[in-house]
DNA sequence: TCACTATTTGAGTACTCACTCTAATTTGAA
DNA sequence: TTCAAATTAGAGTGAGTACTCAAATAGTGA
């Protein structure tokens, strides 16, 4: 990919899969569908990615980090931006939430490959969370803040999977609950 | 199936799904692979069972009535019951668990057959989380208990979710620090 | 302009899947 | 013992899947 037509091809194909993925789910979003979507030959489509599965977890990529507060990891975010943050992926893309938890959960109890970059993804997640409690709250062991992040994080995402299941669900109200507990001194 | 040889080609079934799905996840566990496990022919599997997806769902739904503190529904369970219930399904039985969330996130927006049946499950577990809540707090008023229930369902859920990501994670310890929050005085 | 490589083509491969159907066999109540 | 219904066998169906590959074409730096 070092000329700009293979640029745009990744692009149309990136945002094809995009709309599939919301018209039809995970199961419509198949590489036929993509390339008729994306008016492109299934070689192409090989030509620059891997696999269908490549495609996928890239949209989703790209459309986390669309939404984070401090893209460049300066320690800039509160602890209300970040949850924000998860709050406006998971209502606005619903859809692609729908897919990351569904990578998450996918595959046998030993898929390491995959499962290992879910976790690093999330660990990275509870590590700016814990910063974030921590500068906002420097009574706190750093150990005290990790344990409430994981929690928090945690709990955030379960908040996530009910609003795949409900569309109607209060995710701002149950997020902003499980803040005001999180920060509640025990 | 008036027969008991139904019942037992039906139990064998039960068991070679549940033993695929613990083995090979969900990928795995098809109609040959069940089948072949059970020593059974598809026609006799599909004399049973309408689909492939109806004896998932049934041993999912075995494995979580398995667990029940108080199957009769009588009133008779405190919150620390039903979240030991919890614990005990998704820790005991992770890899149903893992199933469970993957039916629950499957499909599009709008498959609203399945979508509708795990709401209804997720609201009956909420209203019997609310009930102990309000007999253990009745100071708590009936939409705050409800309110509360359900963001702790939701946020254990979220616990699960990541169990099923990390073995090692320590589900109980963040159950506990979540009943903990929940039931803390705002 | 040329040479080299990126890109595209699209028919084709090799496979898996859930599920069906008819005929044979077994069951157990009357 | 009879016999209708329950159960089983198992080859077969049709539709789907992700992905490949050799050959044609287009883009770009020199």
């Amino acid at each position: 990919m070092r000329y700009k037509a293979g640029l745009e091809t990744r692009s149309k194909i990136l945002q094809a899969t995009r709309s599939l993925i919301a018209e039809l789910g995970l199961e419509g979003t198949t590489i036929k569908a993509i390339c008729e979507s994306a008016g492109v030959r299934p070689g192409s489509f090989y030509n620059l990615f891997d696999s269908k599965e490549q495609a996928i977890i890239t949209v989703v990529r790209e459309a986390i980090e669309a939404v984070d507060p401090d893209p460049q990891h300066l320690g800039t975010d509160t602890l209300a931006d970040l949850v924000d943050a998860y709050i406006r992926f998971t209502v606005e893309q619903s859809d692609l939430a729908r897919v990351y938890v569904r990578i998450a959960v996918s595959g046998t109890r030993d898929n390491s490959d995959l499962r290992g970059r879910m976790l690093r993804h999330h660990e990275g997640r509870v590590s700016r969370f814990a910063q974030a409690i921590a500068r906002e709250h420097p009574e706190l062991t750093d150990e005290h803040a990790t344990q409430r992040a994981e929690t928090l994080v945690s709990s955030l995402n379960g908040i996530a999977v009910h609003r795949v299941l409900d569309p109607d669900f209060d995710v701002a109200l149950h997020a902003r609950a499980l803040v005001h507990m999180t920060l509640t001194p025990i």
